[in-house]
DNA sequence: TGAAGTTTAA
C-alpha cells in the first residue's frame, strides 16, 4: 500500500513536467517521508551520454502554479497514507510534523499537540541531531516537550545541544534565554555548556562577547580554570583572531596557569594565520616556562611550511625532531604526503608512505582518505577506488569523509553512477551521508541542467533528513541562477532567506542581474523585498 | 569539530 501511493505521487509528480516539484519541495517537506526504501527512478537509469531531452531536460519550463491545490493534494494524499504503515517509530512519526514549514517556533507546539507519542530522552536527541540545522522546528520541539508533565525535565545534554543548535543559527537572545533557563533549573550549566556558547560567539565573530562570557563563567557556576581558558583561546585561534588570542593569554596567565596545550593552541593558531616568527616565538616561552615542544608543536610549524610549500624547512624541523628524541606521528606524516601531492609531487608523496611504514607509524583512516584525494586529484581514480576496496578487506574503518572524498572524486571524473553508488552504500553504511556528500552531486546537476536529477537529489535528501545548510542554499541558488533556471533558483532563495540564512551580497547581485537581463521585473522587486527582509534580520542579530 | 591531519569552498 505505502509503496503503491509513493510510486502514484511520484508518477504524479513527475508527470506534471516538473511544473510543482519546486513548489512541493519548497512547501512541503513531509511529502519525501513516504517512502520506505529508496531506488532510482526509471528516468535516472538511462545513461548520460546517450542523448534524451526526456531525461536530462535541459530546458523545462517550470512554472510556479497559481495557487496551492497540488500541495493540499499531496497532504491529504500522505496523511491518508501515514498510520500505522510507514511511520517506523516515534522519531519518523515526529519529523512528519517538523518537517512542515513554521512562521514560528511557538506554532511547532500547536502542531505537535495532534499527535501522541511517548517521549523519551534518546527521542529528544535524536530529533535535536536531525534538525540541527534547523532551528526553528528543533527549538519549537524542544519548548513542546518541555511542557509535557509527564517528560521530567531535559538532560544536561539535551540542553547542550539545543544551546548548540541556536548558537549555530545565530539565535543569541534565545540561546541566552535557554542558558539563564537552565540556571533557574538547577545547576545544569557546565564547562560544556559555556564552550558552546563561546565556541558560536567567537565563530559569528562576536570576539568581544565570547571574551565577555569567559569572564562571566563563574557567574555560571563554571571554574575558570586553565581548561576553560583553553577553550576560549582555541575558539579566538579557530575563528581567526589569533592576536585577541594572544592578548588574553598575556592577561590571563598570571592569574591561571597555562599548560602545555594552551601554548600549542596558541602556535597552532599563529602557524594557521601564516605567521611563523610568532609560532618561534611562542615555541620559545613554551620551553621558557618549562613545557618541552612535543610532536604537536613540532608538527604545527611542518604544517605552517607545507601552506608555504616550503619543503625545505619541513625536512629541517624533522630533522631537529629527531635530535630532540620527539618522533613524528601519523598525524605529521599526513600533513606532509597531503601537501606534497597538493603540489604535485605525487612521486615524493608516496615515498612518505613507505618512510612511515620504516618508522613503524601505522596508516590510519585520515591517512588513507589523504591518500585516496590526492590520487584522485592527480587522475589515478583506478588506485584511489582500489585503496577503498584495500581499506574495506584490511578492515580500516571508513568514515564519512572516506565516501565524501571519492564521491568528490567521481563527480570530478564525471562518473556519476559510481558517485550514485558510493552514496547508497553509504546510507547503508554507518556512516550516514551528509551535505558535503551530496554537494558535489547538486554541483554537477546544475552544472549539467538535469534538473530532474536535481530534483530527485533534493528529494533523496529530504528523505534522510539531511538539510541544507547556507553553503548548500548558495550553491543551488546560484547554479540554478547561472544555468538559466531563474525561478527554481527564486523560490530557493526566498526559502532561504525566510529560514533566516543570512545569503551574500554576490548571490543577491547575480540573481537580480539575471532578472535585469531577462527583464523580469516583478521577481526582481520580490528579490529586492527579500534582500531587505534579510538585511533587516541581520540587524537585528547583532 | 575543538591542542595537530583527511572531503567540501565562489
Amino acid at each position: 500500500m505505502a509503496r503503491f501511493c509513493r510510486t502514484v505521487l511520484v508518477a504524479s509528480l513527475y508527470g506534471v513536467k516538473d511544473r510543482k516539484n519546486w513548489m512541493i519541495l519548497s512547501q512541503y517537506r513531509g511529502l519525501c517521508c513516504i517512502s520506505e526504501s529508496h531506488e532510482l527512478p526509471d528516468w535516472f537509469k538511462v545513461r548520460q551520454n546517450e542523448p534524451s531531452s526526456d531525461v536530462f531536460d535541459s530546458d523545462d519550463d517550470f512554472m510556479i502554479p497559481a495557487d496551492n491545490q497540488v500541495i493540499s493534494d499531496c497532504r491529504t494524499v500522505v496523511r491518508k497514507v501515514l498510520p500505522g504503515e510507514i511511520v517506523d517509530g516515534c522519531v519518523d512519526e515526529i519529523c512528519e510534523i517538523l518537517k512542515n514549514k513554521f512562521s514560528s517556533h511557538e506554532t511547532v507546539g500547536l502542531a505537535l499537540d495532534a499527535c501522541s507519542v511517548k517521549v523519551s530522552k534518546s527521542l529528544v536527541d535524536k530529533i535535536l541531531r536531525r534538525f540541527n540545522n534547523d532551528w526553528v522546528p528543533a527549538f519549537g520541539f524542544f519548548k513542546w516537550v518541555d511542557s509535557r508533565p509527564e517528560y521530567g525535565k531535559h538532560s544536561p545534554g539535551s540542553y547542550d545541544m539545543m544551546v548548540d543548535i541556536l548558537g549555530k543559527c545565530k539565535q543569541f537572545e534565545l540561546m541566552w534565554q535557554l542558558v539563564d533557563g537552565m540556571m533557574q533549573c538547577g545547576r545544569l550549566v557546565s564547562l560544556s555548556t559555556m564552550t558552546k556558547v563561546i565556541r558560536r560567539l567567537a565563530g559569528a565573530r562576536r570576539w568581544d562577547d565570547a571574551i565577555e562570557t569567559f569572564h562571566d563563567l563563574e557567574l555560571f557556576g563554571v571554574k575558570k580554570d586553565c581548561l576553560a581558558m583553553n577553550v576560549l583561546l582555541d575558539s579566538l585561534c579557530k575563528e581567526r583572531n589569533v592576536n585577541y588570542a594572544r592578548d588574553v593569554f598575556l592577561m590571563l596567565r598570571s592569574q591561571i596557569p597555562p599548560n602545555a596545550s594552551s601554548f600549542n593552541i596558541l602556535i597552532h593558531g599563529w602557524c594557521k594565520a601564516g605567521k611563523l616568527d610568532e609560532a618561534k616565538q611562542t615555541i620559545k616561552e613554551m620551553s621558557d616556562f618549562g613545557f618541552t615542544p612535543c610532536v604537536i608543536s613540532y608538527t604545527n610549524m611542518i604544517e605552517a611550511y607545507c601552506i608555504k610549500k616550503d619543503f625545505e624547512s619541513v625536512d629541517a624541523i624533522l630533522a631537529e625532531m629527531r635530535c630532540q628524541g620527539c618522533l613524528p606521528n601519523v598525524v605529521t606524516y599526513t600533513i606532509i604526503m597531503h601537501s606534497l601531492g597538493k603540489a604535485n609531487r605525487i612521486q615524493e608523496a608516496l615515498q612518505v608512505c613507505d618512510k612511515m611504514g620504516r618508522d613503524g607509524c601505522v596508516p590510519d583512516t585520515s591517512f588513507y582518505n589523504s591518500l585516496i584525494f590526492i590520487l584522485s586529484r592527480a587522475g589515478r581514480l583506478a588506485d584511489a577506488n582500489h585503496l577503498y576496496e584495500e581499506m574495506c578487506k584490511d578492515g580500516i574503518p571508513l568514515n564519512a569523509t572516506t565516501y565524501n572524498t571519492l564521491i568528490s572524486a567521481s563527480c570530478n571524473h564525471s562518473q556519476v553512477e559510481n558517485a550514485f553508488k558510493l552514496i547508497k552504500e553509504m546510507g547503508e553504511s554507518s556512516c550516514k551521508p551528509d551535505t558535503k556528500s551530496y554537494h558535489p552531486l547538486l554541483k554537477l546537476c546544475c552544472k549539467r541542467k538535469w534538473t530532474k536529477l536535481l530534483t530527485y537529489l533534493l528529494l533523496d535528501m529530504f528523505e534522510k533528513d539531511v538539510s541544507l545548510d547556507p553553503g548548500t542554499y548558495t550553491l543551488l541558488v546560484q547554479g540554478l541562477c547561472r544555468y538559466g533556471k531563474l525561478q527554481q533558483s527564486c523560490l530557493l532563495f526566498e526559502e532561504m532567506v525566510l529560514k533566516g540564512i543570512s545569503a551574500k551580497p554576490h548571490t543577491f547581485n547575480l540573481l537580480l542581474e539575471a532578472l535585469d537581463r531577462n527583464s523580469i521585473y516583478g521577481a526582481k522587486e520580490k528579490i529586492h523585498q527579500l534582500m531587505l527582509h534579510a538585511q533587516s534580520m541581520r540587524r537585528k542579530k547583532l
